[in-house]
DNA sequence: GCCAACGTTGGC
DNA sequence: GCCAACGTTGGC
């Protein structure tokens, strides 16, 4: 089992989005970056990630989870790109800022932190527990 | 809206 | 294979 986190931009697509689509998901298509692809490939179904909100909110939402396994992205032809499905699991009971990330103690090596320009990134177990717990959920 | 960081492209 | 030019992302 391993962790991840997924950035969108809230109003092209948000957590309400996400969440609208239910169990059955959504494909994360439009990824054209080979680092968030690899991440992608490496993705196992039940994996979980945190959903991301960049730009607008700078913040993390909630949990989603690995539904599908990388395959063709069908918003293209090009045959380098694939994607997941995730699915929304849980909200966060409060966002967990991009600010607060950075003067967390723990969190100094988080991907979020260091590598603003990487939309699909891994997130380590222990960055996991404590993001999990500043959103006032069970890791 | 600006710009830094970073990735990609293409000429050589 | 190098690197300059260009494009994109995303924080501010």
């Amino acid at each position: 089992m391993s962790y991840w986190l997924f950035k969108s931009e809230p109003d092209v697509w948000g957590w309400d989005h996400q969440v609208a689509k239910g169990d059955e998901g959504e494909e994360w298509h439009g990824v054209r970056n080979y680092q968030a692809r690899n991440n992608m490939r490496a993705m196992r179904v039940g994996d979980l990630g945190f959903f991301y909100h960049s730009n607008i909110g700078k913040e993390v939402v909630g949990i989603v989870e690995v539904c599908r396994e990388s395959s063709p992205d069908s918003t293209t032809d090009d045959p380098r790109w694939d994607c997941v499905w995730i699915k929304a699991v849980r909200p966060f009971k409060r966002a967990v800022s991009l600010e607060e990330c950075k003067v967390q103690p723990g969190l100094e090596g988080m991907v979020l932190v260091n590598n603003t320009r990487l939309s699909v990134q891994p997130v380590s177990p222990e960055e996991w527990e404590i993001v999990c717990r500043m959103g006032g959920v069970e890791p």
